[in-house]
DNA sequence: GGACAAGTATTTTTT
DNA sequence: ATACTTGTCC
């Protein structure tokens, strides 16, 4: 197998892994996806596996495209390696998100799905929110009291839960609207003809988990399933897992806790240790030599992490050099650090021909990006942000699509009250929601109550009367015209001449291109999005629209945009998961900052903090600044600020500078602060709180580690697969190879270590 | 039904 | 500070 051997020996093993569950932990910049890519390929070509047997599932598009083409090419740059896949062999695999994977899967399925066509639509999270706000609003709930997005997260997290309406128990004043507004929400989906994205999961496990003829179709098809970003899973996501992977499953998942930076999104890096349970049997792989970062980077991340408790303490080392030292930068105010971080980049290109585009300037919130970027335009230097306002989430855009979906699926209710009136039409809110009562009331959808209305007014009799004032009437039928006209229209042109059909027909077009800059800048938008549309054009119309409306729901940016490196790229720490660069600048390590204020009240949320911080360092390939302030303006109001608690975790001798002076230290103590770290400065100059009011963390640190041999009393000899700090005791997990995975506590079980390296 | 003023909330966001 | 939602008045 001549393709492996640009593999070091821990990754071929990976790669070569029994085809049993295996569970590869693998530390940042250990080639993990690489791991992932090389075992589709070597099942394919060293087991016979028909690549129509293989699922492989990541959280992006990005990644999934990633895969596909190092597959499909010889990728990376250096263009004499090998192609590990021909083309129809690529072609033949599922790479793809969970959520693509599970469209996929009911588009395909949906004559089993209760009040669903193959048309169905995938709601985002704005269309989420107006669906919520109905919900209530049909419900006679009051807005006010109960915030739309709250009920909207609580829904959310029961599906990721895998907890349905009927199964939702509330144990609170607040549940209990949940529990209705769910209830609501669902039938609203359903006579919509619509799935949100946590549907896509949850009802795929629900039609696996009841018609067992599915889940044996299924588990024969996707005989073999590989998980990327396994730490990233949610509940639903890994029963799906589960259910596909079968009894006798090939699973091949891939993880890094100390990455999980989501929770807030449902994801549950405890998967990892269900995974361990679940699959007891499990063949476990470490790979833990870094080979992007210095030793110095690596070291100081190391140290940063280390902190948290619940965790495998992976051994990491890295072949490279120390490097240079690590530069802790206190600045003024944000405009400080933002000048020091431009200074800086020029500097490091001057120097020593480092290019611009190989630096990244990362931060917390999305907020801090201005004071980087007026100081970038001031200086006159390019940049690139990653992820402003995404494209799909413009509002031209969003209207565009919002017209689309509603002539693909005219029970799009969402969509509807989306367009209704935009252009303006004379359909008001009052209009709207008198629509919305009359079709509930009739029990059909609001296009079928417009399609009643427009029979009536031709003199058919129907048993309720339309509640409309001439004017209102008229301008509903109008509208009811438009939409039935485009719809006759949607199976006889191509999907481009739709699009257009569409924008002129409704008036859109001129409303937007109001002779304004910002009109023709939307109109631009608009012509991007139809450039999208012809990559459909020579689909049956029919079946056209549908796929480029699933494309468009499940991609969230456009190709193209982080491409050339024509300057430093500015992005949130989140952002930044997956990427690589020389020269890494953390701005904002400020207390308040990273971590961030609304994390500060619970260890949960601290470690997840901690985590983000480990992932921005673990970025940088030679260098890396850490910056913070004294005063940060915030809100608008300004403050001084304390350095961020983890900035203390780094040892000082990595640290340039900072080794022989405690004055520094000293400096830093001076910083005023209250309890809640940010001071009024005329009160604080003369309060100074002692260092001792931070709270102090753990340092205790575990005795064993993953991957420690071990020798028991009774069990022999065995591996650590996992350590755990308690309360007041250390528990292991030891892999011994005739009794399987015991649980044992490091203090009171008759344990010897081996060996440590 | 639409324009404007006041009020409010403001982390992160793979799909 | 500011963007976005809601309330009031024409």
């Amino acid at each position: 197998m001549d393709f492996l051997e640009e593999l070091n020996p821990k990754q071929r093993e990976a790669v070569q892994a029994e085809c049993g569950p295996v569970l590869v932990l693998a530390g940042p910049g250990s080639g993990k996806t690489r791991v992932l890519t090389y075992r589709v390929a070597y099942l394919v070509r060293a087991r016979d596996v028909a690549p129509w047997h293989i699922v492989a599932v990541t959280f992006t598009n990005k990644a999934a495209r990633e895969m596909r083409e190092r597959l499909a090419s010889s990728g990376d740059g250096d263009s004499r390696r090998p192609r590990l896949l021909s083309d129809r062999q690529v072609e033949g695999l599922t790479v793809g998100t969970f959520h693509a994977t599970c469209a996929r899967i009911l588009r395909r399925e949906s004559n089993s799905l209760p009040g669903r066509d193959n048309n169905f639509v995938i709601y985002d999270t704005n269309d989420q929110l107006a669906l919520v706000r109905q919900a209530v609003r049909e419900l006679n709930l009051d807005e006010k009291k109960t915030k739309p997005s709250a009920i909207l997260n609580a829904i959310s997290k029961c599906k990721n839960d895998l907890i349905g309406p009927d199964a939702f128990r509330a144990n609170s004043y607040f549940e209990e609207i949940v529990a209705r507004v769910y209830l609501k929400y669902q039938q609203l989906l359903q006579t919509n003809n619509a799935f949100d994205f946590d549907d896509l999961i949850m009802v795929t496990v629900e039609l696996l988990r009841s018609r067992r003829d599915l889940l044996i179709a299924y588990q024969q098809r996707f005989r073999h399933v590989l998980v990327d970003e396994f730490q990233d899973t949610n509940l639903a996501q890994y029963e799906l897992v589960k259910l596909i992977a079968g009894s006798e499953p090939s699973l091949f998942a891939v993880a890094d806790e100390d990455q999980s930076i989501y929770s807030w999104r449902g994801a549950d890096y405890r998967n990892v240790l269900r995974f361990r349970k679940d699959y007891p049997q499990h063949c476990l792989i470490l790979l833990e030599q870094n080979y992007r970062s210095t030793a110095t980077i690596l070291e100081a991340a190391k140290h940063v992490i280390r902190r948290n408790a619940d965790r495998v303490d992976k051994d990491l080392f890295t072949r490279r050099g120390a490097g240079a030292r690590i530069r802790v930068v206190e600045m003024y105010d944000e405009r400080a650090e933002a000048q020091f971080v431009v200074d800086e980049i020029i500097r490091l290109q001057a120097s020593d021909g480092h290019p611009a585009g190989s630096c990244a300037v990362m931060y917390r919130t999305n907020a801090q990006s201005r004071a980087l970027e007026e100081e970038f335009i001031a200086r006159g230097m390019p940049y690139r942000l990653v992820r402003g306002t995404r494209f799909y989430e413009r509002k031209e855009i969003r209207d565009a699509l919002a017209y689309l979906r509603l002539v693909n699926n005219p029970h799009d209710s969402v969509s509807l009250a989306r367009i209704i009136n935009v252009p303006p039409r004379g359909i008001g809110a009052q209009t709207l929601a008198d629509l919305e009562r009359w079709a509930f009331k009739l029990g059909v959808s609001t296009y079928d109550a417009l399609l009643k209305l427009e029979a009536k007014s031709r003199g058919e009799r129907l048993p309720l009367p339309g509640p409309f004032s001439g004017r209102a009437r008229n301008a509903l039928l109008r509208f009811e015209e438009l939409l039935t006209h485009l719809i006759a229209e949607r199976s006889r042109v191509a999907l481009p001449e739709l699009f257009d059909l569409i924008l002129v027909t409704s008036g859109y077009r001129d409303y937007v291109r109001d002779g304004s800059v910002e009109g023709q800048e939307r109109w631009d938008n608009l012509m991007e999005l139809r450039g999208v549309t012809t990559e459909f054009a020579a689909l049956e119309p029919a079946e056209a629209l549908p796929a480029f409306l699933e494309r468009v729901a499940l991609v969230a940016d456009v190709d193209g945009l982080n491409d050339s490196d024509s300057g430093p790229a500015l992005l949130t720490l989140h952002a930044a998961k997956g990427l690589e660069f020389p020269t890494v600048f953390i701005v904002g390590m400020d207390e308040d900052i990273l971590p961030h204020i609304r994390s500060t009240d619970s260890r949960e949320a601290l470690e997840e903090e901690r985590r983000l911080c480990y992932v921005g360092m673990t970025r940088a390939k030679d260098r890396l600044y850490l910056l913070h302030t004294r005063q940060r303006t915030a809100l608008g109001q300004g403050g001084a600020s304390v350095p961020s608690r983890f900035l203390k975790d780094i040892p000082p001798e990595l640290i340039e500078g900072r080794a022989t002076s405690r004055r520094q230290r000293a400096d830093d103590r001076e910083i005023p602060r209250n309890q809640t770290g940010r001071a009024d400065v005329r009160v604080s100059w003369q309060t100074r709180i002692p260092a001792t009011s931070v709270k102090p963390e753990s340092v205790r640190t575990a005795a064993f580690k993953a991957g420690d041999t071990v020798v028991h009393a009774k069990f022999g000899e065995g591996i650590v697969v996992a350590s755990h700090l308690t309360a007041d005791d250390e528990e292991i997990e030891v892999a011994f190879p005739k009794q399987g995975v015991k649980r044992l506590s490091a203090t009171i079980a008759p344990l010897q270590r081996v060996n440590r390296p």
